[in-house]
DNA sequence: TATAATTAAAGTCAGAGAAAGTCAAAAAGA
DNA sequence: TCTTTTTGACTTTCTCTGACTTTAATTATA
């Protein structure tokens, strides 16, 4: 088995054995529990513990740092994935208000967030790029937010 | 934990336990009573006690000098105010951060929001962007959201 | 009393050390 | 071949300390 399912196995783990599904990881000591090298951990969690896989890492450096990987709770989520899905690689304004507002509608979301959204989304928000690249920031933009609600 | 958390942790404390959000303390004592050197007082201080941390310092030094901590408490739309007219043209992922955090522990937004927020300001979330107009398109999302909270 | 010396604080700063992040190149697999 | 994995050298961020500086109060002295 190669050294990044190990490490994988391990996060996975430990985020069961965890009540609140949180991994907290030094990186250099956990690096050499496996045996590997610390910047393998990093690979390890870009390639395999991303916010698309439903996680989330947090983490510090200096004295005393760590690594910490939270594993999303899946929910009413389905709902979200499908609208996450059907998000293109480029969204109009337009699109984007009758995507939040259905979000609305079936309580995905609050109006709150909503608006907090929206103002993100707003070509006024975007000024200061370029036209042609806004409709494809939008959708990163809206894809990401709503993976965070996951 | 950090000694640094800890000094941090005895000052939020005495800040509660004080009616005027006050902590008064004397550095020399202080430091020995935490266990650390003078000169760490000073940096927990000025890493995380700052104006942008909502945080006033007063000292003297001399015989019977002293240091003291206030806590400045606003008003939720002036905070949120004064933080927006504190981000500049442009903020980078790490200021953001800073932001962020500090806006969660003054409760003007709360952890859904907080995550929500970050994603959008993530560098992730803008890959489609050039990097050298990140940090302008940072600034100008966070304000526009935070705006949309008021 | 006015001034000088002493003592008692707090402030500054550079450097060492601790930890995570990045990236390109080598190695291994498919 | 082409993609994924693994590594290690280098970078960045954060923490902690100690030597030195500055300021204020107190005490001694002219």
């Amino acid at each position: 088995m190669r050294m990044s399912d190990i490490i994988t196995k391990e996060i996975i783990k430990m985020l069961n054995d965890s009540e609140a599904n949180i991994a907290e990881i030094q990186r250099n000591e956990f690096a050499n529990l496996m045996g590997c090298a610390p910047s393998q951990i990093n690979y390890v969690l870009s390639s395999r513990f991303t916010p698309e896989h439903g996680y989330i890492i947090e983490s510090r450096r200096g004295g005393g740092g760590y690594i910490r990987i939270k594993r999303v709770v899946l929910s009413h989520s389905s709902a979200l994935m499908h609208i996450i899905n059907s998000i293109g690689e480029q969204i109009d304004a337009m699109s984007t208000r009758i995507v939040l507002e259905n979000c609305l509608e079936t309580g995905l979301i609050d109006e709150k967030n909503a608006r907090l959204m929206a103002s993100a989304l707003s070509n006024s928000a975007m000024q200061c790029v370029p036209v042609i690249l806004r409709d494809s920031l939008r959708a990163s933009l809206l894809k990401q937010m709503l993976l965070s609600l996951l």
